[in-house]
DNA sequence: TTAATCATGTGACAAAAGTCACTGTGCAGC
DNA sequence: GCTGCACAGTGACTTTTGTCACATGATTAA
């Protein structure tokens, strides 16, 4: 991770499609914030002061239960914003959702109140944001879909396979706790779950790390 | 149901923070389409022609499993849109949900086509998206919790609840079989726990509809 | 090195949810 | 009035998931 890079980098890195003036607009305007590994990104009911993009590094998007349970959504990694970042922005609402940075993370941050302009002005950030409204939303229905009609193993399959494919490694760094969190379910029906699997062949189990095979 | 209202009229009726203009626009643009009572308005993986609105009536949102189950997400009424049916207008997507009409429903379709120039020239119209999109986003949400964090006791609890409130009567007129399907679980789950509801007060059990106590 | 802590494994049991089989009952159409 | 059917109730059982209690090995901090 470079910390040198300036404002104008991330946005000509990450967003080589933008029109002159918009990338102009938002490192007249935007910020950069830097959160490291574990740290909170966004809490539920915060008030949202500006839309957040992920520059670099990696983000994970929970929805929280009443007693602290943390259900893990999806991931946001570099050139995705927080679509609730966006929606909420326009109404002044609080976070319905609480980030947590993965890695070392950078942001870029742009106050709510020149959304609605920018929306007006810039044909590619107005095209960004209902592509990014769009995935979200599709992930969110994806979400459904798991936790409305799958059984604990299969959704356990998906949720390693998601990691193996984000995190593009056939290790993934993960114990079994933390699995159990995301999901909503119990350690030890977990470790169950994933002793299967590796008896199937689908993983090999080791301390601190479950080694995918179904590439 | 009034048979003879223009497209013109359920504008009027629905949206009178639209601007003139916009207004006229639909009333050029739009057209009128009636469903009868349990017609499927949209079918997942159906391409999306228009944008959706619904101007009377009631229309169920489901998601669809692969074996033909139907998981049900949220209502949309008189002056909703269906958010998916934006969304996926801009990008000649397929939906992604089905939509069942709970009662004779008429709905304003208005060509894809037109949204990104509707977006630019009418403020109203770019508020009512934004709007759409963060409600709909909201809801999805909540479903999540439900299935993510409660059991099925607490999930039929709020499930009667919102039909309820939504229906505006303590008469809910609902099979337990549908209730099962709406829920992913199974009748006599549904039944058992709707018992267990009688005793303690909540409801009072009929054929055919199930009347809630508790407002 | 020696605890203390963390990650994992596992048996036994409990609770929740789903399935199967069967019953009864109200009602619409003949 | 029958007949057939949709809807609801219920006991018995299975499967899945969650909980409790421990055990073991690896890692870390003192």
């Amino acid at each position: 991770m470079d910390d040198h890079l300036s404002i104008g980098d991330y946005v000509e890195g990450l967003f080589p499609q933008f029109e002159p003036a918009l990338k102009q607009f938002i490192k007249d305007n935007g910020k950069v914030k830097k959160f490291t590994a574990g740290e909170q990104i966004m809490q539920t009911g915060q008030y949202m002061k500006a839309t957040i993009i992920i520059a670099e590094g990696r983000v994970k998007l929970y929805r929280e239960g009443n007693d602290g349970e943390e259900f893990f959504m999806y991931y946001l990694q570099g050139g995705n914003a927080c679509a609730l970042s966006m929606i909420c922005a326009t109404k002044q609402e609080t976070s319905q959702v609480m980030a947590k940075a993965v890695d070392d993370t950078t942001v870029l941050m742009i106050p709510i109140g020149l959304m609605d302009d920018m929306m007006k002005q810039y044909k590619t950030w107005y095209y960004f944001v209902l592509e990014t409204y769009r995935s979200r939303f599709e992930e969110l229905l994806t979400v459904i879909d798991h936790v409305a009609f799958k059984a604990m193993d299969e959704r356990l399959y998906f949720y390693l396979q998601k990691q193996y494919r984000e995190l593009k490694s056939t290790e993934i760094k993960i114990s079994h706790a933390e699995i159990a969190s995301d999901l909503n379910s119990s350690r030890e029906v977990i470790s169950r779950l994933l002793k299967k699997m590796e008896q199937r062949g689908d993983v090999v189990l080791h301390r601190n790390f479950i080694e995918w095979l179904k590439f």
